[in-house]
DNA sequence: TATGAATGAGGGTTCATTCAT
DNA sequence: CATGAATGAACCCTCATTCAT
């Protein structure tokens, strides 16, 4: 049996769905209690301030993120195929938890998250930075800074999510193996 | 001489400062008119309401992205050494105008812009669309869907500057040039 | 033990006093929350806008005008007596109720009432029409348009009240009964 | 040939048609500037305040009533006839000026007026007091204070007037003739 | 523990008034 | 004289937060 969701849990979800949409400013707390199904102040039991609660879902987030991509450890095959399948991991994320997603994008780095949260969105990328690092030293990718890799590899990817959502074409696994093509054609070196 | 901004301009440029760095909810009408040296009131002499502002900002974001980047023809020389030149055109734009290219982001499709705001937004990429879509029936581009090739490299593009204001690396001629490098490989067919 | 006043009963009683004295639009809502001796947002607990208010203390008025002068049925005696009777409860009412009484003439037919205000406001004299319809059919009362006797009684009534609290006589029992013969005598059908 | 009225005339007529409709608090100078088709600095160069203004407004409206009702003096006949006259102008004023008439009915000693307008308002029923007086002392009248006399007779007709306006019967020669004969009977001694 | 009525600072907006033109 | 752009106090209303229940 699946335990029922605790109060806390309720609140995050609701949150995270009304800031994915509105942002921070433009969600009101009393929204937020509706749409959790409790009350204002139970809010207030579990967050001291409406900034503690948004770094709280940010952190969630971030985890989920670091949880979907790297916690089954690098996919199977070459530096090629492992390309190919953390790309594919990291966009099924974005399919699968869009708030998540958005929510992430929107709110990084902004004035209201704390220090916490700053270093837990810094460490989630490490795995892939020295990914990308390997990769380099062993010449299958291109010898330039790993940050500017990863720079305009994330950027590819929230670039084809958005483009997606917008409805420019379907997010469906063929689009997004063909962008994952243009990603490692973007960061691999020429034979 | 230079003339005296107008009162009008005072404003526009105060609000894109303001709301590229704390958003639409999260910029108040007194801090936009503080900030532009007038009185609150004179705002509302211009713009009927804070959603009628934005929409002027956005707009003039965009009007200044397009003049920037598309107002003086296609770049000389091949398609790859065209496409180069886009590249440095818009990370120029947003070295040069970081509010503007911010603003245009963070407020991108937002539910306050207006019908008008919208399709300026859509037609400001459709010469890059025409280039992209030429370069594919020519064969130096690959044959994908042009919104996905867009989507691509637009997000390259933003992922880029925005690692380079974070501090990731310098967002300086060489690092623009290196990222223009990676993102013509994402979109050229193989020889 | 008299049971404390409810919160959006102090506002209503706060609201009739101040807007029976300065109007809809000379009436502040922070002076209306001073004077119920609630905080301003207490107010939007119990009522969604200012007109709203307004509207609810409009009905309570008129609803307790109908209570004073109605719910009795019509005075014991002849035609005459009980056209005495009622003007008698309609002046008491005005003398115990005078912001009621004040609250109601200024804002008949205002712009900001709403539709169910009106129709109370139209059905509240119905019971007094309809005796002076029935004492016309008896030959008592000259065979006038009803709603003509009505205004002249009604205004008279108001004329009466308003020179009272003016000053210009004490508005007693004495000033009350002589008016109201004068008023029946407006009406009545010569012998 | 009529000369063009003055700005400070355009200004009076605007305030008093807006100020009729919308009370003193509810009407802006703004709009009253439009609707004169002035400047607003103008009508600062011809009333100090709004008040002031309020008040030059009232003032007129008190002496075009004065003028109307009491400038021809007495009609001929006897009292019967001179009151049956005396009601027919203050009726015809209401119908020929409604937003004089209604004006003056709502901003009777409003709290903005000076004491100026007060006074002035106070003497303009002067000659109607002694009229009545005079017919009380020669039995004609009921020996009632006059000021009760007054309200009574005042009251009717402006409650005539306004269940005109509201459109309870025309406001034609017949009802006010009609009304005139409850009046007169509210007042006059039996034979 | 959970609630939601209550609060008042602060939000967007209006408007009486001024003053440079 | 006449104007209307400019101003900021004050308007109506919202919302993050508290606390008695």
């Amino acid at each position: 049996m699946s335990a029922a969701p605790s109060k806390a849990d309720l609140v995050r979800d609701a949150a995270l769905a009304l800031m994915a949409e509105r942002g921070f400013h433009g969600t009101a707390m009393p929204d937020v209690a509706r749409a959790a199904g409790v009350g204002v102040g139970t809010i207030y039991r579990h967050f001291r301030t409406k900034e503690e609660m948004a770094n709280a879902v940010y952190r969630r987030c971030k985890e989920g993120f670091a949880e979907a991509v790297f916690s089954a450890g690098l996919p199977e095959g070459d530096r090629q195929a492992q390309f190919h399948g953390l790309w594919r991991r990291m966009a099924d994320f974005a399919r699968r938890e869009p708030a998540a997603f958005r929510f992430l994008e929107l709110h990084h780095h902004a004035d209201y998250l704390d220090d916490a949260s700053r270093a837990a969105s810094d460490n989630v990328m490490a795995p892939a930075v020295a990914f990308l690092a390997q990769a380099a030293r062993e010449g299958v990718v291109r010898p330039l800074p790993p940050p500017l890799l990863i720079a305009v590899v994330w950027g590819a990817l929230v670039g084809l999510v958005k483009a997606g959502w917008k409805g420019d074409f379907a997010l469906d696994d063929h689009s997004i193996a063909l962008a994952a093509g243009c990603a490692w054609a973007a960061i691999a070196e020429r034979p």
